[in-house]
DNA sequence: GCCAACGTTGGC
DNA sequence: GCCAACGTTGGC
């Protein structure tokens, strides 16, 4: 299958991307999705590799910080067996798990953070999905085009 | 803190 | 299956 591209929201007081990249193996199981449409693409349609823009969602500003990518394949959310996690789900079980996750990788960090305003402004991004009104989906796919162009607005790969 | 947008729940 | 009520997301 060809490369696939994603953007994935993450609210930095929960989980930043230096947070991930802090990590002793740099990875980290992308728990806490409890929407199916999200973990649809995570359970059906995400491969090993594929790259992700990171993305800093609830901050003041948000924007995409940095890339990570797709290590692993999809597994259960070992949180929604767990009583003390706020990400518990009672409804679910071992038997049929209801939510599916991926671990994700640290790629690297943009020299500097490519802002939701100025995604708003950069032409290429126009049909962009996370940029669409009323989007609050946090897993959203990204077309290579769109990839690159954040990539080079955030000085990745010079 | 506000609130628009959207997803989920549950009574009927 | 409808839809009102409610909860959450996330920019501002």
């Amino acid at each position: 299958m060809a490369e696939q591209f994603w953007l994935m929201k993450s609210e930095p007081d929960v989980f930043s991307i230096k947070d991930l990249s802090e990590r002793p193996k740099q990875r980290e199981p992308w728990d806490g999705v409890r929407n199916y449409q999200a973990r649809n693409m995570m359970r059906d349609t995400m491969q090993l590799g594929d790259q992700v823009l990171f993305y800093h969602s609830n901050c003041n500003p948000p924007g995409i910080v940095g890339i990570a990518q797709v290590a692993s394949q999809p597994y259960p959310d070992p949180t929604q067996f767990d009583e003390n996690s706020n990400y518990f789900d009672p409804k679910s079980s071992q038997d049929k798990p209801r939510w599916i996750l991926v671990d994700v990788a640290y790629v690297g960090t943009f020299e500097r953070m490519v802002s939701l305003q100025e995604m708003k402004e950069m032409p290429e991004l126009k049909d962009m999905r996370v940029l669409q009104k009323g989007n609050r989906l946090s897993i959203t796919p990204v077309s290579k085009s769109e990839f690159q162009a954040i990539a080079q607005a955030g000085g990745w790969g010079k």
